[in-house]
DNA sequence: TAGCGTTGTTGGACGACGTTCAACAACGAC
DNA sequence: GTCGTTGTTGAACGTCGTCCAACAACGCTA
């Protein structure tokens, strides 16, 4: 017979399920503490497991910290995604102004998508860099580009993405407000669309 | 007797000359591998030296990788400081086209850089935000901003400093050319100067 | 309920790594 | 030639990432 207390030794779990407890909670280390401080055994004993299963769902613990950085990755493209009835302008500043939001609730979680990952890895910065291309996607959304403008286009929300990122820890530690980040941002992204050849912002700000 | 042959078993270095050397092959290390799959052994076999040498002279792996860090990083500023004589821009196109040149010649090393360093570790993330401020103060240098323009003219180049980083990946892949560049990024750092309160930019360009 | 195959899970073992440290060897001074 | 200084070494240690053979929980069938 079985009852609550005597609880199976091991507990097993449906195996998405434990993908998903590892994923966080390699977030959660890996926020707070450099990549090779984080040891195997670290990430085994906040899930209550062991080692071997780490290498059993992601192969490696490099592996590991790659998806750890992809989903993180993905919640904040999703918070940044424009509101598509909105005017540029606002879909804009909405969408910074949740992720700002976002990227303070996870201070340090941000710091590890962004701003880092594993020194020279080339994979850590394909998919560092790939989320950066895909913000800058994002921005480009409701912005009509005419063909011959679309490789400075690009360049520049590129660019972009890059000047945001430059404000943050200015942010962060207090030397910029909220606003004052959103008036810069928007500031320098739309004036050079607004000086652009064969670019056309809808319903354009003042 | 002594002849060239048989030379002495352990060769015997200025201690600045080792340093620099070791420094030296960190640089070539570190650039093309990512951090944690370089050894303290290859750095003493790239030098003909021994593990042991590293502790001596730089305390441990990390602190011998921010050294390295630290020394790039000087290289790359040095290269961007304006000439004093030239106009605002012409000093800067002339400045970030020196950099971008030292960049394509240290390409992977220049990622080891300002691109990477060891994932969340603060001590490395915070010598990368100083080169990347030291880069934004160089900029400054002779534009003439007024004391209440002063957070927000400091904030704007640091962001621009982030935005030519942002485009960099495009010019390393050959998506852009050095004169794209040269000319989104001086054209983002200038118009916001221009349109800002209490800012003048010396000679200002047409 | 007993047995069986599947599959989530474990932890010992191994090689490689970062780090320490006591001993060593090259050099200048006298 | 001797001595003190100092650049240099490599064996030894503990920890880490990784592998893998054994294990145990569960669903299924009879």
């Amino acid at each position: 017979m079985s009852t609550a207390q005597d609880a199976p030794r091991t507990r097993r779990m449906d195996s998405d399920a434990r993908r998903a407890q590892l994923l966080e909670a390699g977030l959660d280390l890996f926020s707070t503490t450099p990549y090779d401080s984080v040891s195997v055994d670290d990430i085994a004993a906040a899930t209550n497991s062991s080692r071997g299963l780490l290498y059993h769902y992601f192969g490696s613990k490099r592996g590991f910290y790659i998806e750890v950085l992809e989903a993180s990755a993905a919640e904040l493209v999703e918070v940044l995604r424009p509101d598509p009835d909105a005017d540029a302008l606002t879909a804009l500043t909405d969408g910074l102004r949740r992720a700002l939001q976002w990227i303070r609730e996870h201070e340090a979680g941000y710091l590890t998508v962004l701003s880092g990952g594993i020194g020279t890895d080339p994979e850590v910065a394909a998919v560092v860099e790939q989320v950066r291309d895909a913000i800058g996607d994002l921005v480009l959304t409701n912005i009509e580009v005419e063909p011959h403008a679309r490789t400075l286009a690009t360049a520049h929300v590129r660019g972009w993405v890059g000047y945001v990122e430059g404000l943050l820890p200015r942010l962060l530690d207090g030397q910029l407000e909220e606003d004052q980040v959103l008036g810069l941002s928007t500031t320098t992204l739309f004036t050079w669309f607004e000086a652009a050849d064969g670019i056309k912002v809808p319903t354009a700000p003042a």
